[in-house]
DNA sequence: CTACACAAGATTGTCAACAATCTGGCATGA
DNA sequence: TCATGCCAGATTGTTGACAATCTTGTGTAG
């Protein structure tokens, strides 16, 4: 057992990463929610340094914002920045899935239409975290195909963050993807049609886009509306 | 004058931050070197804590590389790293450059012949590092044009990455952008003509790949051919 | 002569105490 | 009653000491 105490660390450390990452995805914490130092250390049982890299870390990845002298939160897009992210985001996953088209070999394929069944049960059940969840899975399994981690990585950021846009201006959350346009792209891809694959996902975005922003059409749910005033 | 001492040690950070990243973009700090803890603090009369979180943002883009327990080096793009940079730049670019087709003012044209103006001059002086940056200069000044934060960082990350890979592929530094290029690609965008801008930039852009590539066929310089032997 | 083990010095990683800052409540006075 | 200033508690930021790890030089045995 090679237990350097380093390793142990960095482990507890991608723990705490991914425990407070899922919460976020998983709208257990919603964006603006204080993210205390102490009380981080106390449920994880972990120093305060631990504590206060994870919180950087996810700050990098604009998942939760950094307020100096004030700590953590969960962030909150502003819609200049989500009309940022939607446009990043058509932009990277436009050239990943054609990247995808290029390489996706048949049992990548057969993953892919693994995926989709796993999506359409999950239509029927209720577990909506689940569903949120398996939303983005659909996405990022797409641009792991295009074989490039750098603009893999870039689209799971803006993946994250268009799950925060979701919570904040979808609190009911029923702003999913559409099942039968992931299937469209995944036929795409089995023929190698990039072109289309593209162009399939373009549209799945605007839609996406265009669902969210009717409901909101120019600024996050301020106090007042969240008061019911 | 507010003096706070947070904002007066978040200044110094950026001071640090931006030394070190320009250190490394003129090449003065090549890839592979080391960046110890101990030498920086004394060098910028730093704390250790101030210089470790320098270390930690310039890894988290991908400029350092942090070993465990074994320091801080100026990263070393790997062959197979260097085929997604390029890979990945071409799409961010090309995106990028469609936007600005979108958005640019006749004042911002003006502003890129400027920046054309100076490439030309420094063409015939002979600062390699003035000219090699301005060869980064122009892209960035193109892709801010697109008025997309998030895909213009990337790019960022990006550029850097790439004058990482031509420090380590192109010792003598003649890897740089042609000017003509650049000024084809202005043309385009001032006629707001975004598909030929894009097409341009993308030639450009292989262009560039294949002029490193050529020299470094399948690897990085190993410590023999280092040694000339 | 080579290979291996060990130890000293140097370097990085972690933590806990201390300092600076912010928040919210209370008192004061107009 | 309302606005202002100030204080205490809570929270975050920083530092320096200590612990863990790595590097390198040296010695020893085969």
């Amino acid at each position: 057992m090679d237990e350097r105490v380093t390793e142990e660390s960095l482990e507890a450390e991608n723990r705490i990463y991914a425990r407070i990452f899922d919460g976020i995805m998983d709208r257990r914490l919603t964006p603006g929610t204080k993210l205390p130092e102490r009380e981080l250390c106390e449920l994880f049982s972990a120093s305060r340094s631990l504590v206060r890299r994870v919180l950087q870390r996810l700050a990098h990845y604009h998942v939760v914002e950094l307020r100096p002298n004030r700590g953590a939160i969960v962030a909150t897009p502003t819609p200049e920045e989500t009309r940022q992210i939607f446009q990043a985001r058509r932009a990277l996953e436009g050239a990943l899935v054609r990247l995808a088209a290029q390489h996706a070999t048949p049992a990548d394929i057969d993953g892919l239409r693994q995926q989709l069944h796993v999506e359409h049960e999950a239509m029927h059940g209720s577990d909506q975290p689940a569903w949120a969840r398996l939303a983005s899975t659909f996405h990022l399994r797409v641009a792991r195909l295009a074989n490039n981690a750098i603009l893999e990585n870039y689209l799971k950021e803006i993946v994250s963050r268009c799950s925060l846009i979701v919570a904040l201006y979808e609190p009911q959350g029923n702003a999913a993807c559409e099942h039968d346009e992931h299937a469209g792209i995944v036929a795409c891809l089995e023929r190698g049609d990039g072109e289309n694959a593209a162009r399939l996902m373009e549209e799945h975005l605007v839609e996406l886009e265009r669902h969210i922003c009717l409901r909101q059409p120019d600024a996050r749910p301020s106090l007042k509306d969240r008061l019911g005033l």
